[in-house]
DNA sequence: CTGAAAGCGCTTACAG
DNA sequence: CTGAAAGCGCTTACAG
């Protein structure tokens, strides 16, 4: 079965060519009758356009290009869905892009992007260099970032409010009686970092506690790294030690469990955990993760909502970088409680008296 | 800066579209200085072919069309970094389609696979109706399925030998000295957990072990029901009770964990778990899960292998269903041993006489 | 080894 | 409201 081309469907219908291209684009100057005659021959013999021709003629793909780093984590699945609930229903088509480790960004960009295979680019962002994004913009096509790590960047851009998820994880954990309240970072070069950093400095100074500087650890959301520096945390005298610890990933928040465990400390009895980003497996594993829920199905459709508008307005002939700013959208988190938090333990009483420090 | 187009090309080199086309698609007959000086100017403006144009003259896309189902499952990440590591260096790219829950598969398929968007398709199954597929396959379509969950259909397929790796598991267990190891199913419908099935079975019998059908549960890949059926094993008198459990999946062996928790068991000196799959996670928790390796990324990788060589054939023009029988690859799993076995608890001795059943 | 021409399957002014 | 024609940017016989 040969496939069927416009010419084919205009010869059935007893049409020309032009007629049926009319119908197909919903042109409103055909008459009713006719176009109901067209659509049934089409339907009937199952045809449908000519995926390359169209692009060419039309001058434009219904393609867009997702860019993801090749990890193999919850969250690009996640935004993956909240971009395909939107696109499927605007016709549009998601190429994926995925930017293996040991390749580089930049020649894919330039080359398979320049190449007019997709009218616009949809970026989540790694570590990745951004500048070949930022020029691509400047040259008129759409682009726009799903900020998960958060590096600035003079672009379009949806990400989760950081700072405010901090904010609510440590406060959660203050309500619950705590005030020792350890973190243990992530990549501090990463803006999410910082801002979740600030937002539990913040938090605690709101309660009146002067930040313990001991009390913060680099974790670099590496698990070794996590399990060592938790360590050293839960070795600290017992006056000194965290009742609490907000961890800067879930990832991060296991390693930490895992330290909990091998000293001996019982979760949320004698230390209480929680993370950052609300993976799948945090509500299986034992204890259940009290975390920051990203809301990354809700972003990737932002995204796509954003990136969809910018390559219609590119269509209607709108000069790149029209509107001053980029637009800038942060998503808010919510807070999951489950069951890794709870109240600060009672404190025992002193044995003794306090260890000395050096009384100079 | 408007695009360049092979006429530009052309003119900036000071030859025809032809020759420009020619030394494009690397004709051999073509003179090297031309070849050479229609090289540069091409690198020196970065120009890019327009795909497509390219598609439409040529009469094929190098698109693949990639089916997923609509879950956050890790596999699918993994799955498609084999896939990506190949087609990268082949000049394919990947459009994906995510099957939506509340989406039929139907008519994405023949909506959009018919409009001859991409060359061939890979699909990763979920329980989705495969008839359309095997429909297309049927009319020269190039199809291959990565059958992750196992149902069986007359299309050449890439799976991983779950029979041998359910061998795998219990044979550690049984190594480990555990006689009583019971077994929480995933859904029997799926090929894969028969064979899984089929493999704690074999393992059990081959060590002279009777199977105890009050040790098997349905779990149905369900935490709710899992957890359930976890807790009546665990509280079965001691005799009874499984020393170990062999779950059809890590997420189910999770939910086995919080079950043991619960009934004040520890893991793994009480009982021992493993599950089926080492998801990220796996090595992350507490205590960090024993379990089979099911190569996601070489069923990416052979998939898209399997796939490219099918594209290749058909574009040579070689008929549909060539050969008589479809490929089938099964792929080795591998045993991952970590924290959540280890040897059968030394039994208590017996206190009092055994519970009598009923003596009749 | 290189070029002129037709064609891939659509869309879009332009007539009528 | 409908049709004939040109054009989108390539490729591919066919001449030379």
């Amino acid at each position: 079965m040969a496939k069927l081309t416009i010419r084919d469907i205009a010869a059935l219908a007893g049409l020309s060519k032009s007629t049926v291209s009319l119908v197909l684009n919903n042109s409103p100057r055909v008459d009713p009758a006719t176009r109901r005659h067209v659509l049934a021959v089409i339907r009937r013999h199952n045809y449908v356009p000519s995926f390359a021709a169209t692009a060419l003629a039309k001058g434009s793909t219904r393609l867009i290009g997702m860019i993801v780093p090749g990890l193999s984590w919850h969250m690009i699945a996640s935004i993956n869905l909240g971009v395909a609930a939107l696109t499927e229903r605007t016709g549009f088509d998601i190429i994926l892009y995925t930017a293996t480790n040991d390749r580089d960004y930049g020649p894919v960009i330039d080359r398979i992007l320049t190449s007019s295979m997709s009218s616009g680019l949809l970026v989540v962002t790694d570590k990745q260099p951004l500048d070949p994004l930022v020029q691509l913009h400047r040259d008129g096509m759409p682009v726009v970032l799903v900020n998960t790590l958060g590096t600035q960047v003079d672009l379009p851009s949806v990400t989760s409010d950081n700072y405010e998820g901090a904010l609510a994880a440590v406060g959660h954990l203050l309500d619950l009686g705590h005030e020792r309240i350890a973190c243990v970072q992530g990549m501090m070069e990463y803006r999410c970092c910082q801002d979740r950093y600030r937002g539990y400095l913040d938090a605690l100074r709101a309660a009146g506690i002067q930040p313990d500087p001991e009390l913060t650890k680099p974790g670099e959301f590496n698990p070794e790294t996590v399990r060592v520096q938790s360590r050293d945390l839960f070795e600290l005298p017992k006056r000194q030690r965290p009742t609490a610890v907000f961890a800067h990933s879930d990832s991060t928040a296991y390693a930490v469990l895992k330290a909990a465990a091998d000293a001996g400390l019982r979760v949320p009895q004698d230390v209480s955990v929680i993370g950052f980003d609300d993976i799948e497996s945090a509500s299986q594993i034992n204890p259940p993760l009290s975390t920051i829920r990203q809301p990354f199905f809700d972003m990737g459709r932002q995204a796509a909502d954003l990136l969809l508008g910018a390559i219609r307005a590119a269509d209607d002939g709108e000069p790149a970088q029209e509107t001053g700013e980029p637009a800038r959208l942060s998503m808010p988190t919510s807070l999951v409680v489950r069951a890794s938090t709870g109240p600060v333990p009672v404190s025992n009483p002193r044995r003794g008296r306090p260890r000395a420090t050096a009384p100079a």
